[in-house]
DNA sequence: TCGCAGTTGGTGTT
DNA sequence: AACACCAACTGCGA
């Protein structure tokens, strides 16, 4: 046990020294200092048992990218006299141990909006608490405390974009400015019998090297976050003139965006921090980009997304979740499948879940190719298990940003035109005639002449055998003739939507599996039949 | 009740 | 590159 009054740092998320003002509080007033991430087993410890090299919750890219974090983290902390203690466990008893045997006074950690951490967090608080310990939990992952945003709002988050914008104003913060360094930190005091180890590397987690041919290219941790940053500040036409739907999905050497997703999940980047570089940027320039188009305006949706997941029960579900419509998804394992494989027979698709499998990020809008493709565009399958598999292999998977997209993906929320879907060929073609990006990510279409890579099941037998690729042996028929089964789903979303719109949303399990066989009964042989035999030309 | 707006569709024309 | 057209949804505010 120390002498003198100690605090304990819990850091989750904001893996960062900037901006973080729970450390900053946890530094004042202290003689001693204790920064500690727990690594929970049931996140970190492999699970062969799972479609992809990782744990049972996340890919390994992400648990790499999060051990780069935690050991940048480790030297920034040192360079400032102190350093990360880890620790594995369960978080709140292995946090109750510390708290004790420490006889800390003051606990701080960055307040968490995620259910997980809801509920995390009532455990340790009432602990604290009860034993009499001062418990600091500031908002800072975010631009606002959503719980503000929903209470201005009169209880109900602001359910579109726009409404949410006008609500929300200026953040208060950008006025005063943020506390962006630090000089020193208090010493750490002595261990006592809590068992303290050095950031773990994957293969001390028990990952073998060989589990992986091609991994993420993007590095985790704070200063590679504010080198990320810099370089793109740098680039002020650029960051002025940034309109996100604009960008090209099929580019990889050089990504369309800033690809500053993972660090702000993390935290290893400041959001507040980003948000103030952009508007010093902006006064700076003739003129720049506005939300919801613009970098600032990406913020802006990170916040939204944020606070109606935090303001909507059962957010991440179909059921029980009030601003999500009901829609009688297949239960399709076979297609659910192949998507998740890159097994589609569609490159464009099959590229893209690729390098979603490789690098645990592609752009924005290669992924709404591929989420539309899956639900309500041509396979009809669940956006809850597209979400799942985004959830796990994406580095920047960020539990309110992902269920929103894929409710507004699945047209279940925020975004209803059903009838705007993204064609598996030509939205990819558009960008990249040539095929550089399928031949990039799928090297079996590599000499694929550019006639046929979007549609290569479309090629003469001659070219397929001179191209070293046969189709349905070197890389499969499409599942599904893109032409009917889009002519299909949007019909059932029609259905679906007017039942929603007759039970008032009130849809029950029952009107769902009715729904089921009306469609099921009215579909039109010819249509079925083409659907179901899995393919053509 | 009506008209309008909504970050990012596809296709075809100029 | 910019526009019209297609076919057409919802939520919101007047």
């Amino acid at each position: 046990m120390s002498s003198g009054s100690s605090s304990l740092m819990w850091f989750r998320k904001g893996l960062r020294i900037h901006d973080n003002p729970a450390l900053e509080y946890a530094s004042k007033g202290s003689d001693f200092l204790y920064p500690v991430f727990v690594i929970d087993p049931h996140y970190m410890k492999p699970d062969p048992d799972a479609f992809s090299p990782g744990s049972s919750k996340a890919g390994l890219n992400r648990i790499r990218f999060l051990l780069e974090s935690l050991s940048d983290l480790d030297s920034n902390l040192k360079k400032l006299g102190s350093r990360l203690l880890v620790l594995k466990g369960e978080p709140s008893e292995v946090l109750n141990r510390c708290l004790k045997e420490w006889d800390v006074k003051r606990l701080c950690f960055e307040y968490d909006t995620e259910p997980y951490y809801q509920a995390l967090d009532v455990k340790v608080k009432g602990y604290a608490s009860a034993a009499g310990i001062e418990v600091f939990s500031p908002v800072s992952h975010t631009l606002f405390n959503p719980a503000d945003i929903i209470r201005r709002n009169g209880g109900r988050p602001p359910l579109t974009y726009q409404s949410f914008v006008k609500l929300v104003g200026d953040p208060s913060w950008a006025s005063s400015p943020l506390s962006i360094t630090l000089s020193s930190l208090p010493p750490i005091g002595s261990f006592g019998r809590c068992e303290i180890s050095e950031v773990p590397t994957v293969e001390e987690l028990g990952y073998e090297k060989t589990q992986q041919d091609e991994h993420s290219p993007f590095k985790g941790g704070e200063s590679e976050a504010l080198k990320k940053l810099r370089e793109s500040i740098e680039k002020k036409e650029w960051v002025a003139n940034f309109e996100k739907p604009k960008g090209d999905p099929s580019a990889f050497l050089t990504p369309a965006t800033t690809v500053l997703s993972p660090y702000l999940k993390f935290g290893c980047l400041s959001s507040r921090y980003f948000y103030i570089c952009l508007q010093d940027l902006y006064k700076n320039v003739k003129s720049h980009t506005s939300p919801p188009v613009s970098l600032a305006g990406q913020l802006l949706w990170r916040d939204f997304f944020y606070t109606v997941a935090f303001g909507t029960p059962n957010f991440d579900r179909m059921r029980g979740n009030k601003i999500c419509k009901q829609i009688p998804w297949n239960d399709d394992d076979e297609l659910l499948q192949a998507w998740r494989e890159a097994r589609t027979g569609f490159p464009w698709i099959d590229a893209i879940m690729i390098q979603l499998r490789k690098w645990g990020w592609m752009h924005h809008l290669a992924r709404h190719s591929v989420a539309c493709f899956l639900t309500r565009g041509d396979l009809f399958v669940h956006w809850e298990k597209g979400r799942d598999v985004f959830e796990r292999l994406l580095i920047d998977s960020d539990w309110a940003i992902n269920n929103g997209n894929w409710l507004w993906l699945s047209c279940s929320s925020f975004f209803y035109q059903y009838n705007r879907i993204y064609s598996p060929t030509s939205f990819g073609k558009k960008y990249d005639p040539n095929g550089d990006y399928i031949r990039h990510f799928l090297p079996v279409l590599k000499e694929m002449p550019k006639e046929y890579i979007y549609e290569p099941w479309t090629a003469p037998e001659s070219i397929q055998k001179k191209a070293k690729c046969i189709i349905g042996r070197d890389y499969p028929k499409p599942v599904v003739a893109h032409d009917s089964a889009s002519k299909e789903c949007k019909r059932r979303m029609a259905e679906a939507y007017a039942l929603n719109q007759k039970l008032t949303g009130l849809v029950s399990e029952e009107d769902l599996r009715n729904l089921r066989r009306k469609l099921e009964e009215d579909e039109k042989p010819e249509v079925k039949n083409k659907r179901q035999r899995k393919l053509i030309g």
